[in-house]
DNA sequence: GCAAGACTAAACAGAT
DNA sequence: GATCTGTTTAGTCTTG
């Protein structure tokens, strides 16, 4: 084995272009090891009512509801009831992450994640038992979890090794005499690397893959993966007037917040929430008012000020110390397994598309939205009333859960705390006259 | 425009 | 001999 002395100038120029991958280019920055972490952050921008709609357009704000959810997600705050994350070495918690990659028929699929190879590796290696891999085993790994490699050119297989080779965060072990494939040695992860790696990972997928401009599938997907871990989760605890978190759900999106370059699945299953409005009437129009006038007096700058500082000490926590986190399975635990979620879909949240498919397929399938059925019974004026109210019911409990979850994640939530408290104030006073 | 980081392609050698 | 693995070089692209 030997150095080669590069190719030759022929070979070089019947060398095809790179072939240009939209999207990932966009998030390379992302995997850069060593970097001042607050450098890359853009700061909370507090700012008055007139600048309010060009800061909503703006994607700081994005920045800082991703670190809301990094540190959330991270555990650092204890929110979560049932952890969205689930230990790298037990599949058999419920998987979160970017489900866009399970399916490799899914448009999605064909996206790049958003993940340089190292930090595929790293993740590949740091979720073997023994934190040691053969190549065969990373590949496995990664093909497991990012079905695009499978249809991709081989070449990020070459790409991998010469991950493996080139960078130091990466160290080569000599297999022991029982070598049971023989070939190859077992690679392990540098540990003086790995905070190195774990803050790269850290720093990753949420903030670049949704900002990115071009990798606007692989954005609404993670965005919609990230609503999967909080469906998981689910709201025990809110006490969120179903139609107050609508409300604030709807002026978030309308004004730019959530915005996605294709609408989100609780988007859109809740814009066609809207047009059952008997379905959701009965959470009663006087409800919807009040949190109409609520949601609409949201202030941008609270929603930063909630950024910059309900989350500073847990972000500033985490930053200053990458070894605040037990280890780098709390990172990486975004990464799903495939099968997950995919293969039977029974996680009882579907990205994007299949929400909308399940629901323009199924109006009355399980998938929910037996709104269709709440509206249809309506308009027919059929008996059931009683079928039709717990329906409906049910439908007030999604809502309620899957507004919760989202407003958890665009940083909301815990101005809307407050606001919900003035609202129910202001409602008991109302009632009191 | 430049530097750095990341990806890709290719060549080649060694091992199985 | 075929295939896999590992190393190295170089080009391209994006971002800061």
């Amino acid at each position: 084995m030997g150095p080669v002395i590069g190719m030759t100038p022929e070979k070089r120029a019947e060398t095809p272009g790179v072939e240009k991958v939209a999207g990932l280019s966009q998030i390379y920055k992302m995997g850069s090891l060593p970097e001042a972490v607050d450098a890359a952050r853009p700061k909370a921008t507090v700012v008055d009512n007139e600048s309010a709609d060009d800061e909503l357009t703006n994607l700081n704000w994005l920045h800082e509801s991703t670190n809301l959810l990094t540190n959330f997600s991270f555990g650092s705050e204890g929110l979560p009831i049932v952890s969205p994350l689930y230990d790298i070495e037990g599949d058999d918690v419920p998987p979160l992450g970017p489900s866009c990659y399970q399916n490799p028929e899914k448009k999605s699929a064909t996206s790049k994640p958003p993940y340089s190879f190292s930090l595929l590796i790293y993740m590949a290696i740091e979720h073997s038992p023994n934190k040691c891999l053969p190549v065969k085993e990373i590949y496995s790994w990664i093909l497991d979890r990012f079905p695009y490699f499978a249809t991709a050119p081989t070449g990020w297989k070459n790409s991998v090794r010469h991950n493996l080779s080139l960078n130091k965060c990466f160290q080569k072990v000599e297999r022991s005499h029982g070598k049971v494939n023989g070939k190859g040695s077992l690679w392990c992860v540098d540990p003086e690397y790995k905070p190195n790696l774990m803050q790269a990972l850290k720093k990753q997928p949420f903030p670049s893959a949704l900002t990115s401009p071009q990798s606007g599938s692989l954005s609404s997907h993670y965005l919609s993966s990230v609503l999967k871990q909080s469906q998981v989760r689910t709201l025990k605890e809110s006490d969120i007037d179903a139609a107050t978190a609508m409300m604030l759900l709807n002026t978030s999106i309308e004004q730019g917040i959530l915005e996605c370059e294709k609408p989100l699945s609780l988007k859109t299953a809740m814009q066609k929430k809207r047009s059952y409005g008997n379905a959701f009437n009965h959470t009663s129009a006087m409800r919807l008012q009040e949190s109409n006038s609520l949601a609409t007096s949201i202030d941008p700058k609270e929603d930063h000020n909630y950024s910059a500082n309900s989350i500073a000490t847990q972000r500033c926590a985490s930053r200053s110390s990458v070894s605040s986190l037990s280890s780098v399975d709390e990172v990486y635990e975004f990464i799903p397994k495939s099968s997950h979620v995919g293969s039977d879909g029974s996680e009882g949240f579907h990205s994007e598309e299949d929400t909308d498919v399940d629901y323009e397929d199924d109006p009355l399938g399980d998938s929910g939205y037996a709104s269709q059925a709440c509206a249809d019974a309506s308009a027919k004026g059929q008996p059931g009333k009683k079928m039709r109210k717990q329906s409906c019911q049910e439908i007030d409990e999604e809502l309620k859960e899957a507004a919760g979850s989202l407003l958890h994640l665009a940083g909301i939530r815990t101005c809307l705390g407050s606001l919900i408290s003035t609202a129910k104030a202001q409602n008991q006073k109302q009632r009191k006259k």
